[in-house]
DNA sequence: TTCTGGCACTCGTGTGTTCAGAGTGCCAAG
DNA sequence: CTTGGCACTCTGAACACACGAGTGCCAGAA
């Protein structure tokens, strides 16, 4: 393990952390001064100078020009978020607010709507949350009805509350009892069943009807297989681009692209995209895939009404942010989200 | 008629649209020299200063300080687009590329998402556009179909391509027969009528029925005036913020309560509320309600599939906005929509 | 070996001054 | 009513300058 990565004491890394706290706070690059007097470090400004050197050396710290004070860099916050810094819980009454919020939801709209805005209010940032995707939850129930002779109205109904409906032309006239075998045979085998998983259950089905009634079996299903499988359903929702105002001094140069940025839902789902399955998921400037957001940070973990994640949400902020403050709120949020999504 | 309100001969009307014409292109205060230089306008820049310090006494132009340039107030640009300015027409390519541009759409939300992008582009501003309201659009069709003994789906078709769906608990077991008869009878009234006229329409259909059905009508038809009722369905859609940028020099402050306003789906309502019935509105600076808006203009136009006009939409920008233009591509992009709507 | 105090050096920021240019208002003459 | 002339005002850019924060390095102490 000898190598390339020299090996950083204890005392630069607690450096490290205070310069990370204290330029979080003040906006302004700090100096070794400064540092010592703002943190008990038990040792002399120069020892911190030589620290922040080697720091700088290492590529976590840099600095503006000569005689200023350090900024870390997104390699400086890095090691902050892996290393240095623990999630910072929610205090209780913070919870109990989340929880009195949230719980005043009426349907799913509303439940993304005021998750949404609960996290940019929390976090003083730029919110985004993803609707319980179709390809991650359930089947709970699937309806057929007649509209016409020819004609079937197909209607998906999700564990998320989520409502699809479909017309469906069928080849030919459509038994009543045939459509009431259909509807069951359809939701014996697919209700609670993930999404994707549907299409691979319900294979055999045609062959267990008459050869006459195949082709309106098939129709239907195709139909169905079709709105499954649609994924630009995939919504996002977004809230606190007001926040933007305080990301940085110099303004519209970082604003403009991460404006740009959020107007392409493409791009948000992209972003959440990578959130990984479990556990919170932290992008720091650059590691960003898209340019735009290369001078940001996103946080972002997945939440469900289960154990397992339906969707994701997450906060976009300046790099400069508060990680475990930002990291606690989301994770709360999260959370809470989950339960109502479980409850209801 | 004599009074108040001097009378402001013809040229120094004319002075007042260079100025603002002016003003647009260079975003600086626009002097007596350079005005005569640009605009031919056949006196001296002696005679237009005389003319300048008429509008500023006024109150059409404003001086940020001595020896500066002059800038229209919000009430010089009124008296512009009330009586100097024309709507300037789109060029046929600029039609043909909205036309194209828009023909694309799949269905109504494809056709909003659309517009209100299209809408950004074509004005460079924050695109508005509001979705095809209930109260304003018409019956196509309803639908009720029977899903269990006492339970029916209620599915409102209207013009505007929305489809709402409700599902009616009914007091007893509902016949086909007369669920049939009830739904040619609603049919046959409200078919084609505007959503608020229905409820009227259709009060004395319970008493056509036998009294043991009474009940069931009663249910169905509450159900669906409930439905009609349902405005908070109103929803808006945005596009374009990242043209904040280019509002000002002195940034923050102007653009954080516009983005604030755009985030509040009721502000941005209200703000459309106040268009017109017919024909184009503008509301400059200090004449918009709300207060975040009162360093910009909102033109915001009625759009419909007939000659009747069921939402609104509209741009957002700088009181120092291209008028002519702006009104120019709103009209425009407002007629297409409208096309696009009566033929789907 | 590691820490510390001292010291010289760098450089950005804030302040004050100057200067040119743009623009005005006013006045007297055309 | 228009015009040219003129004195005046004010902003913004350019420059000089001093201050102070912060650094790097070195020699001596622990």
């Amino acid at each position: 393990m000898a190598g390339e990565v020299r090996q950083l004491d204890d005392r630069k890394l607690a450096v490290l952390r205070a310069i990370v706290q204290d330029y979080v706070g003040t906006e302004e690059p700090v100096g070794s001064k400064a540092l010592v007097e703002r943190h008990n470090l038990g040792v002399s400004p120069a020892t911190v100078r030589n620290d922040m050197a080697a720091l700088e050396e290492e590529g976590y710290i840099h600095q503006p020009h000569t005689s200023a004070g350090r900024i870390p860099t997104d390699k400086g916050y890095r090691l902050f978020v892996d290393k240095l810094a623990e999630v910072k819980p929610m205090s209780a009454p913070e919870r109990r607010a989340i929880r009195h919020f949230l719980d005043g939801a009426v349907d799913l709209d509303d439940v993304v709507a005021r998750t949404v805005r609960l996290l940019a209010q929390l976090t003083r940032q730029v919110a985004v949350v993803q609707y319980p995707s179709l390809s991650r939850s359930t089947v709970r129930h699937i309806e057929l009805v007649a509209l016409a002779p020819a004609k079937v109205m197909l209607v998906l109904i999700m564990n998320t509350g989520r409502v699809e409906q479909r017309l469906v032309d069928c080849p030919g006239t459509v038994g009543e009892t045939v459509l009431a075998d259909l509807r069951g045979r359809i939701n014996a085998r697919a209700a609670g069943q993930r999404l994707p998983d549907v299409p691979g259950l319900l294979e055999e089905l045609p062959a267990q009807f008459e050869a006459a009634d195949r082709p309106t079996v098939s129709t239907v299903l195709a139909t169905l297989f079709e709105t499954l499988a649609e994924q630009r359903e995939e919504r996002i929702m977004l809230a606190g681009t007001a926040n933007l105002t305080r990301f940085g001094h110099d303004f519209p140069l970082t604003i403009q692209p991460v404006l740009e940025a959020l107007e392409e839902q493409v791009v948000l789902l992209r972003l959440l995209g990578e959130t990984a399955d479990a556990g919170m998921t932290v992008r720091i400037g650059r590691e960003n895939a898209y340019e735009g957001l290369n001078s940001t940070s996103v946080v972002s973990v997945g939440y469900g009404s289960g154990d397992e994640s339906v969707a994701k949400l997450g906060v976009i902020g300046p790099t400069r942010m508060d990680y475990p403050g930002t990291m606690g709120a989301v994770r709360a949020v999260a959370r809470y989200v989950g339960q109502i999504l479980a409850e209801s």
